[in-house]
DNA sequence: CTTGGAAAGTCAACAAGGCTGACGTAAATT
DNA sequence: AATTTACGTCAGCCTTGTTGACTTTCCAAG
């Protein structure tokens, strides 16, 4: 056995673990984005839409510089995907009262019932998942995943966490 | 408490949780990729032939059919980045010995080295992540990663666990 | 009140990396 | 001999990312 000084076993720190848990993530992610891109194709929407969708629901009336921030890509990428849902009638913009350059984002009635059959299906399976590997594991789970996340990243993470 | 007929808490089963999962994957897979990726802009290549890179090097020998069911794309997709890398002493590509309609895949010296510098870069975020969290972390992360997986990825995946 | 700069939107052009369809070739299998 | 398999390739398309340049709107500071 692998111990350190310390006394604790590192052999979950081998190269080989590690490989394994970068594949177990490359396979993972493939699963956690089946369902949604299932239901989106045909529907002239993508992944890109899916997770503007996603952001805009969880924080209603965000501004189009905060959803620029969270989803790290550049306005005119955003901008595209905004523009289709929002002639498509399932993004409403609206102009910020107290500054009126900002634009508010908020789902139609279309807009959340789309929202609501992609979450239910991705929700669906990471029920199943926690379900099947039990509150234990999804305690590790999320705390893996969160000391993953680039610094700015696990700010935007945890600020989406508590207030809206 | 929520406590079902059989006793167990089933808290982290609600769709506040399994929302904070779902984003907890986004956020973390941003940064699960983004060394590579910085590594591999301004080298001409990109996360396709990151993906290929890493599963030649597992499976040293590997097919052209193998890897395609593996990575899950259309043989038009991976044969472009297999062909620039081949084109660009990365990768060797030599006929089957028992059957000669295979291309059996290996790294080139010059791609092993490319391909330390991607695992080496991505296995230190993972480390890192792992260490912070713990081995008891690390473990369910794994187990829900699994049960994330399609039945078919799940597959491929503990195949790759085992044997080469 | 003017002006500087931030926020938002738009146009154009491009690249990576997916996809389909069609076709060709060599080798294995039936 | 005919069919199937593995692979490669051409052509064309789509999504989603990028840069760069530009305009409009509007807040805020001088």
């Amino acid at each position: 056995m692998a111990e350190t000084p310390g006394g604790e076993n590192l052999l979950f720190l081998t190269d080989e673990q590690l490989r394994k848990g970068i594949e177990a993530m490359f396979f993972a992610y493939r699963g956690f984005t089946a369902d949604p891109d299932r239901i989106l194709e045909g529907k002239d929407y993508g992944r890109a839409h899916h997770r503007a969708i996603h952001f805009i629901h969880r924080s209603p009336g965000t501004t189009v510089s905060n959803l620029l921030s969270i989803l790290g890509v550049t306005k005119q990428s955003l901008n595209r995907v905004l523009r289709t849902m929002i002639e498509d009638g399932l993004v409403r913009s609206e102009k910020g009262k107290v500054d009126a350059r900002e634009r508010h984002l908020h789902l139609t009635d279309k807009g959340q019932m789309l929202e609501r059959e992609l979450s239910d299906a991705q929700r669906a399976r990471m029920r199943a998942a926690y379900r099947a590997a039990g509150p234990q594991a999804v305690q590790g789970f999320r705390q893996v995943l969160e000391a993953m996340m680039d610094p700015e990243m696990r700010r935007q993470f945890n600020r989406l966490k508590d207030g809206g």
